[in-house]
DNA sequence: ATCCGCATGTAACCCGTTACATGATTCT
DNA sequence: AGAATCATGTAACGGGTTACATGCGGAT
């Protein structure tokens, strides 16, 4: 135990470490994946991919597969998860939901959900969906909390609210509706 | 006409602007209503205020309020839009949705839209909401055909795919309430 | 007299964006 | 041969985060 823990990653780095954990890629397969899957509402750049890989590279969660193809030795660097890398990434998978952040984290939680399901347990999974539900529903019931309290002189604001305790009220049902088909 | 642009503010600067045409502010005025108000998602550090506000000085878009009260000078910046200022903040709320980015930029388009209330007519409020409602039918729509045309070997992308189609079609059938809402 | 809240700032660091640069390989 | 794609990188720039610094005003 007490392993070096190295500085925190971003949560892009978490996400590359995370595609490299489920299958060795370079950083041009990483760059064709972002664009083609639904993921594809972000696409990184050369200038943040790159340095992003070397990042990891020199913290010793991925390294260079030994190239053992002596045939065509293209230029290309196909990454692989070190020990210490699968360790992190799973890791940063069993992190609980935060629920003062579950807003605004709520996309990197999805990704997260997308990961564990290769690498964690049913049971930690439910585990996860069930903090996901928890902390979805203290979000819309403080919202809630605004919309009774807030006396509303103008009509835009408490729209506005409207469309949170909408958006917030699917993603609650959702996450009810995933623990009840991932338990059946 | 022809008025120099200036470079492009961000997201941030917008709203900061937008803050301060709604009322003259000071920069900890802003950090209270930041934290205070349901926004309080997001709660700026005076790193990232002060120099933001220096930044919307610098560019001719606010400038300090001539500090009348000569009794009590306290050291207190509060800040009131100039001429630039206040139509850099109509122009950018009056800038039409753009549909590719509709999904990354939602939390954007209803502040802009809680801004529009005393700054824009009614009519121009209901065509923010009519582009906002179009882009984001294409986009469930989109993934709508994700859904269907991919094949699912796995259970959890499938599964974040429906949250994006649930969270999505919560915020179109939003848009379309509140077109009706104010239409009224 | 001292502490807490008001109020504004600065400096180091890191990361993402943009644009450019550079070769190797495959296609026509 | 020339063009497009594959594939990796560098450099400048700007802004956000964190942490620290400073000083005034009112309250106990």
């Amino acid at each position: 135990m007490g392993m070096a823990a190295g500085p925190k990653l971003t949560s892009f780095e978490h996400i590359l470490l995370g595609l490299i954990c489920a299958e060795p890629s370079s950083g041009y397969d990483l760059k064709r994946r972002f664009a083609t899957t639904p993921i594809g509402v972000y696409q990184p750049s050369s200038g943040t991919l790159y340095p992003a890989l070397r990042r990891l590279e020199r913290q010793g969660l991925v390294r260079p597969q030994s190239s053992q193809d002596s045939e065509s030795a293209r230029q290309r660097r196909v990454y692989e998860p070190t020990g210490t890398g699968l360790a992190a990434h799973g890791s940063w998978l069993r992190t609980p939901v935060e629920p003062a952040t579950v807003a605004r984290d709520l996309g990197l939680h999805l990704m997260r959900f997308v990961m564990m399901e290769k690498r964690l347990p049913p049971a930690e999974v439910i585990t996860f969906l069930q903090g996901l539900a928890d902390a979805l529903a203290a979000f819309v019931a403080q919202l809630e909390g605004y919309v009774a309290a807030a006396d509303f002189p103008s009509q835009h604001p408490r729209l506005a609210l409207y469309h949170g305790l909408a958006v917030y009220r699917a993603s609650l049902r959702w996450a009810e509706y995933a623990i009840a088909a991932l338990s059946a």
